[in-house]
DNA sequence: CCGCCTTGTTCATGGGTGTGGACAAAGAAA
DNA sequence: TTTCTTTGTCCACACCCATGAACAAGGCGG
């Protein structure tokens, strides 16, 4: 069950992080579709706590940088090292690709850092996208890093759906790929999860943490690269490790 | 009217702040006094918008780096000047009590900014720290920059309640408070709102925000300073306003 | 100044949701 | 293995809160 006042936080959030200025309650109820009643509690609420402010009188109201020192202190608990977002960042710029890092959450796999492609055709990602955890390169090179009864924990919540022709459709399919990845040396996706789109991984363990790195674009651009992008990317993590 | 679940939203991302590692479900609703299954939902909630992930299999859900990246995109857009926060740095460093910059919200005054003392017995602020916008000399320093309209549409909302003896009980008793403090050239408070408790404040007027630099202490250590105190605020806020 | 329109605030009520409890799954102990 | 405890998941219903509607307060144009 979704608990649809959490949500709208976060909506409200979000809509002030494109909007970039203050917002009166008739503004934020129009533009998000609230009844002004339910937007007045909810910037109430958000303001009795320390979150929002109004900058000007009578131009409404802005978060503070409360919500900025809060992720601030959760992000800096468990950071990622500076040697991997560099990797990902010479991996954009050596192969024109997005270039993330995924971890697990339920039976889906999250961006936790993404660095984009500069390309106008590109893989478009942003840091908290998800997707299934057993139909992309990603997803699989997290699942490859659990132990065998955590990982039939996962897999047996999946809701198994068809995307495309090479979708798996069921466990041990998916047990399979994994398999053939780890013998192989990365895990790939061929358009399993959406047409045309193209993924390579590679599990990285990083303080206990069971993360992955991806490689990500187009099929027709990615696809006679896969064995040179592995590599490459093997030598950046490897090197990353080290540091 | 406060909104349950929205203000669970910020109690539970304050949890994981201050933990500053995963919690699974049984510890979150233990540690906030939540029931199991009204957790799950809200754990859920959070995780399938992007901003929870598990850093490890079956160790519980943590924050994923988007809130920081919404945090971010937030606080840029309406940043302080860097002149104003090294202000603040070198005004605690001068006269060894916190420093801080606030605005409206409603009723109150909310800190945007703080800077804290390094003693051990000093005035313990943090950003979003709210407090009664008449009663405290940065709140009547925010009031001063409004037209006379708009004040008093803030002060008909204030619930005047009695802190202690010096407390104004009145909108005109504010009014006279504000007027005084312009002719005298700064914004005071001796322990109308909380006992001990010494504020010095300015308006600070930026790029159309009504804000206030404020310098607050123990009663005993302002007292006879304030008059100096007052000046070096004077010309630490010109020189910054001039950069 | 007076209407008119927009914005902000209050409140009673019925539809949606939080929750207790039942169940399932996974460790822990034996 | 089996049993016991802990943790996670599901669901129906009572209750509470989101909301529509009414009201108050500004703002604006005439």
């Amino acid at each position: 069950m979704i608990v649809r006042q959490a949500a709208h936080v976060l909506e409200l959030l979000e809509y002030f992080a494109s909007r970039r200025r203050p917002a009166t309650l008739s503004e934020v109820a129009q533009d998000l579709g609230w009844p002004r009643s339910s937007t007045f509690n909810l910037l109430g609420t958000l303001a009795e706590r320390g979150y929002l402010y109004e900058p000007r009188a009578r131009e409404g109201y802005y978060p503070t940088p409360r919500l900025l020192h809060l992720a601030r202190e959760i992000s800096e608990a468990e950071p990622l090292p500076e040697a991997v977002t560099t990797l990902l960042r010479d991996l954009v710029e050596e192969t024109g690709e997005t270039a993330g890092i995924a971890a697990a959450s339920g039976t889906e796999a999250v961006f936790i850092e993404v660095c984009e492609s500069p390309r106008p055709i590109r893989y478009f990602a942003r840091v908290g996208l998800r997707m299934p955890i057993h139909n992309t390169s990603c997803g699989r090179a997290i699942l490859s890093q659990m132990g065998a009864t955590e990982r039939a924990s996962v897999l047996r919540k999946v809701p198994f759906e068809r995307f495309g022709p090479a979708t798996p459709m069921s466990v041990s399919e998916v047990e399979a790929e994994i398999r053939r990845s780890v013998e192989r040396g990365w895990f790939q996706n061929l358009a399993e999860f959406s047409q045309d789109l193209c993924g390579v991984s590679l599990p990285l363990p990083l303080g206990g943490r069971q993360l992955a790195l991806v490689v990500a674009g187009p099929l027709n651009r990615m696809q006679e690269r896969i064995p040179a992008l592995a590599a490459r990317m093997r030598r950046g993590l490897d090197h990353a490790l080290a540091a």
